[in-house]
DNA sequence: ATGGTAGAGCATCTA
């Protein structure tokens, strides 16, 4: 099972993109984050021509998430099971070739000492109790997406432009490390040993992408069982490039059919 | 020059 990550910045801009790597890259699975818009407005007949079926969980204007996947997507679950109705659609969870795929948009966080800033390690906090009441690490449980934290300091271009920053304080860390120590590994990084530079965003702005300033926040996270059937993983930079891109790039995964 | 760009939706807010 092919299995990628993509925070593409409204899906309604992100679409001739999307559909064209998509075609190209074949993966099993989609993970989106901050598609910007409703249910009814997300373009599933131009993904069901392609293939895919499409589980939303939107939000107009901000945030919003789904899954396409060539195989049914089933159990799911749209946010946290105690959201209230105004609640951020930010998390979306489903069952598909026998993995639970838990797809999230962490908040952002904006800057450190802010409401959104305390907003964010709270919505982290619940998402490890999430996984504390609802699944088990003997499970094929996959927890992905944009996690608006780089782990260790080779996670970002120069850690020195970084203090006092969001997504790399060491409570924003911890939260990660949290949800590691649930009983999930860093299925990437697991490639890659000590390697620095391994970007999946890059501002918008300034020539970040050209001049390699960015950071690894786009995240794929495995229990041991479904961790141990993972053969490569990859950050598809080429999406970043060209006309009208996200300023994330798709971080893919491939695992080994069940035995 | 506390800068820069992109998206939603139409004045800013978010990132």
């Amino acid at each position: 099972m092919k299995l990628a990550t993509w925070n593409v910045n409204s899906i309604t801009a992100r679409l001739p993109l999307v559909t064209k790597w998509l075609t190209e890259a074949q993966p099993d699975v989609l993970c989106l984050q901050e598609i910007k818009c409703t249910d009814d407005r997300f373009p599933a007949n131009e993904f069901a021509a392609l293939g895919y079926e499409s589980t939303v969980f939107g939000q107009r204007t901000y945030n919003g998430v789904a899954i396409l996947s060539h195989a049914k997507c089933r159990d799911v679950q749209r946010g946290f099971p105690d959201d209230g109705a105004e609640a951020q659609a930010r998390l979306l969870a489903g069952t598909i070739d026998g993995v639970r795929i838990v797809n999230v948009y962490i908040p952002n966080g904006q800057a450190v000492g802010t409401d959104k800033y305390a907003f964010k390690l709270d919505w982290m906090r619940r998402l490890r109790e999430f996984f504390d009441a609802h699944y088990q690490t003997s499970q094929q449980v996959l927890l992905c997406g944009d996690f608006n934290v780089a782990p260790e300091d080779r996670d970002v271009w120069d850690p020195g432009k970084f203090v006092g920053a969001t997504h790399v304080t060491p409570a924003e860390r911890d939260a990660v490390t949290q949800l590691e120590k649930w009983g999930t590994e860093d299925v990437f990084r697991h490639f890659y040993g000590d390697a620095d530079g391994l970007f999946s965003y890059w501002d918008y702005r300034a020539g970040d992408f050209h001049e390699h300033r960015g950071m690894r926040i786009d995240l794929v996270l495995a229990t041991t069982p479904l961790a141990a059937r993972a053969r490569w993983a990859v950050v598809d930079r080429n999406a970043r490039k060209g006309k009208q891109p996200s300023d994330h790039a798709p971080v893919i995964t491939d695992f080994d059919e069940r035995s």
